[in-house]
DNA sequence: ACTTTAATTCATCAGGTGATGAATTAGGTG
DNA sequence: CACCTAATTCATCACCTGATGAATTAAAGT
């Protein structure tokens, strides 16, 4: 067939006439449709529809499903940027830090990355593991330096902020319980803060720590 | 061609002899897989094959995959038991009724059914809604009966406490953190217990509640 | 023993999946 | 202008998906 004959309305082939932006459509409808429907749940073609653009494209621009995930998903934030000034802050007023770096963060336009992130991660069992790594190694690491106590208490101490402050993510921003989730940021700190900062330096009760016989000194 | 002739070694029609246990099997397989790579990530086909059944088995006996998902990963506690007690408890002692009864069902064999709901239900924001609705109308409603306050604040100490919980179940079931995820149930509840205690009825700072005009009295 | 019912397997369908290779058109550069 | 490179579309491939219908066999009911 001639190509002249434009049946249902085919674009027709050949470099676009605007300023190129497609590898940027696609890139946010895959944030958006990942964040949706996580990583199995999204189809490459789903992803050129809501982009406005050919499913060739998505190959074209990006080797593969992985890749276009990995970069269209990946954290949108360096741990390093977002935690500034937590490591080398004051151990006994660091949770304010902390929670005010997090909401700061999820509040940013970075928001359905993070979404999508998490429900892409938590979609197997595979990358749940890349999540713990980049949770243990890169993130709770910095929120306990300079903490004093045993490296295993501190270590524990870390595991605790984690659950308090995974938790107010996924109520707030995945799940989206109300109230909580329309709360102004500042009150969202005061609210929670207290119990980070009992976890980083409070009493834990008795023998808070590890199994080895180490009571009170 | 004549049945006879068993190419591959395929095991013969008919009814088994056994027990016919293999709607349990697949139910079990449903549920570890399930469990592992969310509801679009796992194929009747991975079902069957880890149950030791032939496909079509997996439509004999459930309508569709979506029934399946609702049948093998359907809440296997229901949270009216699992809560019993919780309700009528004094509010100051409650956050350690609560922190135990959500670890007793954790660590019961109901877990992976447990991790598959939640990876299962994270996976799209339609299943999301779901969950929300779960927690909100039938959790949190019995955690927070009898709490002294306003309705608005006593749902915001409901929000507070799912944030804890939510984040314990997350950090040590799903994402497995170590300390955390090994330490044994009592010392758990040691720690986790006077923070989800302070969001049941501790002082939650000043103007703790609601955008609304109330200052204090 | 005969009939009914349920469990099991096979063969297959229509459609969606990620991916590839070639054809076509435009912009940028000499 | 001619040339090269990059963007875009089309036409496929091989495969996997959920689902269906029929054939076969054993158990249960009478």
């Amino acid at each position: 067939m001639s190509p002249s004959a434009g049946g249902t309305g085919g674009t027709r082939r050949g470099r676009r006439g605007g300023a190129g932006a497609s590898r940027a459509h696609i890139l946010d409808a895959a944030r958006r449709l990942f964040a949706e429907h996580g990583f199995e749940g999204t189809s490459l073609r789903q992803v050129a529809r809501l982009a406005g653009v050919d499913p060739a494209m998505v190959h074209h621009f990006f080797e593969s499903k992985e890749e276009l995930f990995t970069l269209s998903v990946e954290l949108p934030a360096d741990p390093e940027l977002v935690l500034a000034g937590v490591s080398g802050s004051d151990p006994e007023h660091r949770a304010e830090l902390i929670v005010q770096a997090v909401l700061r963060l999820w509040e940013s336009p970075a928001q359905p990355s993070l979404v999508a992130f998490i429900r892409g991660t938590l979609g197997s069992t595979a990358r749940t593991a890349l999540l713990r790594d980049l949770v243990s190694r890169r993130i709770i690491r910095r929120v306990v330096t300079g903490l004093p106590g045993t490296p295993a208490e501190v270590a524990l101490r870390g595991d605790l902020v984690a659950t308090q402050m995974v938790g107010l993510m996924m109520v707030r921003y995945v799940i989206r319980l109300e109230p909580l989730a329309s709360a102004a940021p500042a009150e969202v700190v005061r609210l929670i803060a207290p119990n980070v900062q009992r976890y980083l330096t409070g009493d834990l009760g008795p023998a808070a720590g590890l199994p080895d016989g180490a009571g009170p000194k």
